[in-house]
DNA sequence: TTGTTTGGTGCTAACGTTAGCATAACTTTA
DNA sequence: TAAAGTTATGCTAACGTTAGCACCAAACAA
């Protein structure tokens, strides 16, 4: 390895020097500090963070630790927050939870003991106290789920507003009974999301507490069974909304292997704008989320505060807004015209 | 910060007794590990990496350098080599390069002043000089892409036989004028790729070099060009081979938007095979790729080299097979019916 | 001349951990 | 009982870098 010493001792000077050229110290005549740094690049000097590390000079890492890498949610998110903390200098760490408290420990374990800086976490259903601990005594921001336990620092998206928005779009186009499947209402956010969804049907008198599937589709069989579920109801549901990307994935993929005619046996609105939606069926209403912008929000104020280097960052909570995006997998059910139904069919034949 | 002395001092014993026990020494008593681990537990004690790496010991870290993680390429790669590493308690740090040489070096750079143990990445079209003398300096592999600069150690896909494979089912369905879509030549793989189109058609007398696009799929309106470019032909292509992820996104978009009825005005091979892809038009046919088996072989290769604590990896290359994963996008083109058709009409007749 | 300032550099200690050697208290062997 | 061996622990230096202080020469003011 090549250390200062070694350019020192090629000019002849001492390692202070050197090591001053370097940080560009007022005191080192720019002669000299023209001679260290042709010698740098001679031999290929390149710092060695540790040992700065040890002078308390803080590392440049910061910690990323998400559920699965391969669900473009998260990757988006790094891919934001990597090119947003690049232009500090900072690089990022990858950790993947799987949603398991005890991954999320080691995982934490690992990034105090590599000195990041600070971490920003998508955090498991209920991470350990040891976990708390950790993560109190060092700068972190939750992403999408947020903990009470771990404190007021927040990027995330309106998770009540987005099913509320698919559910008043389905609400308006006429349909009364709408199923939902959704995550596991142990996340934060599967319980507000599920929330969101009661408390739209409920403000329209339509809520009916079987219509709702919950759980983890991490099961092979998650689609499938959910699906089952709803439509052997005496009263199967005439739409359904999905609370989760994974489960728009499996659901998607049940109802196209069950041979339905979508939006015409079942309106679908689908949770998060994956590259592939807009291909499914007749183009799938999903609702889009603002991930991207959530998470290079979420790194510019990470940046802006770790400039001031405190132990613990100030409350802040923000909250994106979610976005309808309308294709053609919903319209008003079958045997069915409400009034809110004719009267836009009326407002359309008056604008004609 | 929490260190062996404050251990020490609690128990009355030195730092060394303290660092022995905690590293498992057998010169330490056995009760005075459990004491040890007892105030270790109790005041929250993470050993500091950066000083252990001052010491020699190697870090953990293991520095992956992509493209762009949210391409699911290369997320399933991070996905796939996080899981395998972790297992040896190595941590994966994250580097886009946007395919940019000079973010590559930066990247490169860091990754070298934080020590990290290794690098696996994927190169971008032509590494800097400077980027290579600090890579050959430090254990790296490539991944999918190859250049012979870098060294060799190299995981990747077989690309010409992934387009073999594409033109040759078209080639036996009765296809002869098959377009191309593909990246630039000036990345190694896709000078592999389109090698691999043009032998499969030249051995099959049917390559016309007109029916080659390629380019980088980044421009908005990639998709629309190649595909308006082919069908302004004189004789356009009646089936299409994409050579790219990006490449089949944008061009199996623009299929759509012009309305075209797959496979019966144009046979589609992709490239890749993504969540959505299945749910394209009547169901894509695509090119499978073994990403994460590559990537595993790749961890557990170079977890394997790392017990040795080598400078410089052996040599090693390893080709992974793609796939044919046929759906419903492909069949013999209109108007022709070329004698493999009749022939497998007939064996089929003949079978029936 | 002497005293003071200024610019440029060197010396040393410190960060937290670990390894080699030294030391002390026992236990075994002759 | 003395010598040798064993067990458990302490002391010290070192890793590469940086910050505080000391130092020296040259330039300046009195």
């Amino acid at each position: 390895m090549v250390t200062i010493k070694d350019i020192a001792a090629r000019l002849g000077v001492s390692a202070s020097t050197v090591g001053r050229a370097l940080a560009d110290d007022p005191r080192i005549s720019s002669a000299m500090k023209q001679k260290v740094q042709e010698v740098a690049d001679e031999i290929g000097y390149v710092a060695n963070r540790a040992a700065r590390m040890m002078r308390g000079v803080s590392s440049n890492l910061v910690g990323l630790i998400v559920p699965d890498i391969r669900n473009s949610f998260y990757s988006t998110i790094a891919h934001a927050l990597s090119k947003c903390l690049e232009q500090d200098g900072f690089q990022l760490t990858l950790s993947e939870t799987d949603d398991d408290r005890a991954v999320e420990l080691r995982h934490v374990r690992e990034l105090v003991s590599a000195n990041v800086v600070g971490m920003i976490l998508v955090p498991s259903a209920k991470p350990l106290p040891e976990t708390v601990r950790l993560l109190k005594a060092m700068p972190h921001i939750q992403l999408l789920r947020e903990h009470a336990a771990l404190g007021q620092q927040w990027f995330g998206i309106d998770d009540a507003k987005a099913l509320a928005l698919a559910v008043g779009h389905l609400l308006e186009q006429g349909h009364r009974r709408i199923g939902y499947v959704g995550p596991s209402v142990e996340l934060p956010t599967g319980a507000t999301r599920l929330k969101g969804y009661r408390e739209a049907l409920a403000s329209a008198k339509a809520w009916d507490a079987k219509l709702e599937v919950c759980g983890s589709p991490s099961a092979t069989d998650f689609g499938r069974d959910a699906l089952r579920h709803l439509l052997a109801l005496p009263k199967p549901p005439t739409a359904l909304v999905l609370g989760a990307v994974q489960h728009t994935y499996s659901v998607l993929d049940e109802c196209l292997s069950r041979g339905m005619r979508i939006p015409e046996e079942l309106s679908v609105v689908g949770f998060g704008d994956e590259p592939g939606f807009r291909w499914w069926g007749p183009g799938l209403t999903t609702v889009g989320l603002p991930v991207s912008e959530l998470a290079t929000a979420c790194g510019l104020w990470f940046l802006h505060q770790l400039r001031q280097r405190p132990t613990v960052l100030p409350n802040y909570r923000s909250m994106s807004s979610p976005t309808l995006v309308v294709r053609a997998s919903t319209r008003a059910p079958a045997n069915v015209a409400t009034s809110a139904v004719r009267k836009r069919a009326r407002s359309k034949a008056a604008a004609a």
